[in-house]
RNA sequence: CGGGACAUGGCUCAGCUUGGUAGAGCGCUUCGCUUGGGACGAAGAGGUCGCAGGUUCAAAUCCUGCUGUCCCGACCA
């Protein structure tokens, strides 16, 4: 299906693979479930982990590396970790021609193997990340949404008590939300996971979901309060002020390379992916507009020249001088692959002292444009792309928000074309998730940080008004 | 894992019903002509038809199994 066609009937699943494909960001591996990433996919892998990286270190966290085996039995050493990952682990049985004595897991998440070095180190590391890939086992794959082995980042933290780990957790998340918003100009929301919803092994996870333009929300990174649940089957133990030795309180948090499929399926139109200027592997691309057979010199030298003025100022720029290749065909690669910015130079515009620009997020074309103070228009034209996306987003979520008092009107939400969230009170009962799941294949994304609603809104399975309920949004999710 | 669809040059697909020497368009190579949004003409290269079996004188085509992708469920980040 063309993405055209995927577009126009909100056809999502294929929609993402045919601008996953075309955008040459990825491509299927010979592995079931498995993809490659090519580099124009990668780099952009590259550019939000330069940004979050960053962050991650800003507050306080190392980088280390942690194997890729972890022994079976580390696993099963608390219970609800192995019962939520056990089903989707690959297992290595066989090594060096035979059978081993001790089964590994490819880690599916690096809680176990971490607690056990922590248990060694805990005097002298308790912030720590790594970046790494994981493999969980999945029944069904979608490119960068779901693949069986994704890369990630996931922050171990050990607290001294239960109020800093908490903290922590919060502290995290929010700088996930920084991510989101500034960089990958996604709007998201923060909420705590339901119980059933909750990380395998946590106390209480919290979430950043973000909605989809196809409707459907997403959950983009996580970030866990794990309690003393690993602490107390490791035994991670510290001395406390009372010179007792107490097991300590730890935090989890990720987000993976799922946050790539979150910016395609989050931005892009009718031609293809659009990115934000900030995590663009090319932020400009110039295309200069050859004759063959003709003298190019003046217009390649002006195209150089903008190159490094651009370059100098620390953008990323594409300066495509293929001479084969017609500039309509050139056009229409970038526009696919989502650059936010295209500066088209040919001999007319030299000696008219000007330029074409050509903005992707609103594919507006703008001829005659003066290079004298060109560079200063396109800085600014970038964050004004930058800052476009996230209001377009938030626009966008904001129409698809509805709030429901009861089940009968997330028929008109759920059912409907358009989806979205439903915000909505609830009592806690799980029968709500029963009726989510079975009757509108829906579930509860979150119970958000920020509630909206009045405290006299009812219960949207019981109808009362109890200072018990809690706020809810939910939505049909990846 | 259940139901459905698909797998044919680099890409998009036709051919399969009714078995008989593998096709088109795009792309690629060369030449000519063109050149500011996917130009045109001519010549040419390129495919063990997803994999493995089976039926047949003969299989892209019929049958069986497997693998992968997509869709709908279940499950899950």
């Amino acid at each position: 299906m063309s993405i055209d066609n995927a577009v126009k009937e909100n056809n999502a699943e294929s929609l993402l693979s045919d601008i996953a494909i075309t955008a040459e960001l990825a491509d299927y591996s010979p592995v079931k479930g498995c993809m490659v990433i090519r580099p124009y996919g990668y780099a952009i892998w590259e550019n939000i982990q330069r940004i979050l990286d960053k962050m991650i270190k800003d507050t306080g966290h190392e980088n280390a590396y942690f194997p890729l085996l972890v022994p079976e039995s580390f696993l099963q050493k608390e219970a609800e970790h192995v019962e939520g990952f056990a089903p989707e682990c690959a297992v290595v049985t066989h090594a060096g021609g035979k059978e081993l004595s001790e089964r590994y897991v490819i880690r599916p998440t690096s809680e176990t193997i971490i607690n056990h070095m922590f248990s060694k180190w805990i005097n002298s590391y308790r912030k720590l990340n790594q970046w790494a890939n994981v493999m969980r086992w999945e029944m069904r794959t979608r490119l960068f949404l779901r693949t069986s082995e994704f890369l990630w980042q996931e922050g171990h933290t050990c607290h001294a008590t239960h109020e800093e780990s908490k903290e922590e957790v919060i502290k995290m998340i929010h700088v996930y939300e920084d991510l989101l918003h500034n960089y990958l100009a996604l709007p998201i929301h923060i909420g705590e996971k339901t119980e059933s919803e909750r990380f395998a092994g946590a106390v209480s996870t919290f979430s950043i979901e973000a909605l989809m333009r196809d409707g459907k929300a997403l959950q983009a990174g996580t970030s866990h309060d794990l309690g003393q649940n690993f602490a107390k089957a490791f035994d991670t133990t510290f001395t406390d002020s009372e010179n007792k030795l107490v097991h300590v309180w730890q935090t989890s948090w990720g987000v993976s390379t799922r946050l790539i499929g979150a910016v395609i399926m989050g931005h892009h139109d009718e031609v293809g992916l659009i990115l934000p200027p900030k995590i663009a592997p090319y932020q400009v691309v110039i295309i200069p507009i050859l004759k063959k057979n003709l003298d190019n010199t003046k217009v390649l030298n002006q195209a150089k020249l903008f190159h490094k003025e651009l370059t100098d100022l620390g953008l990323r720029v594409k300066l495509d001088d293929r001479e084969q290749i017609s500039q309509g065909i050139k056009f229409n690669e970038y526009e696919q692959k989502g650059v936010p910015l295209r500066l088209v130079i040919g001999e007319r515009d030299l000696e008219n002292g000007c330029v074409e620009l050509h903005r992707r997020d609103i594919r507006s074309k703008e001829k005659d444009i003066q290079i004298a103070g060109l560079i200063e228009r396109i800085v600014r034209l970038l964050d004004e792309i930058q800052s476009g996306l996230f209001t377009r987003a938030l626009e966008y979520r904001k129409e698809n928000t509805k709030i429901v008092k009861n089940i009968a009107e997330l028929d008109s939400v759920l059912d409907s074309k358009s989806l979205g969230f439903a915000r909505a009170m609830w009592n806690g009962d799980v029968e709500l998730e029963r009726i989510l799941k079975e009757k509108f294949s829906a579930s509860i994304r979150c119970m958000p940080l920020r509630p909206e609603l009045p405290s006299d809104h009812p219960c949207i399975i019981s109808g009362t008004v109890s200072p018990q309920n809690r706020e809810i949004l939910i939505a049909k999710a990846y």
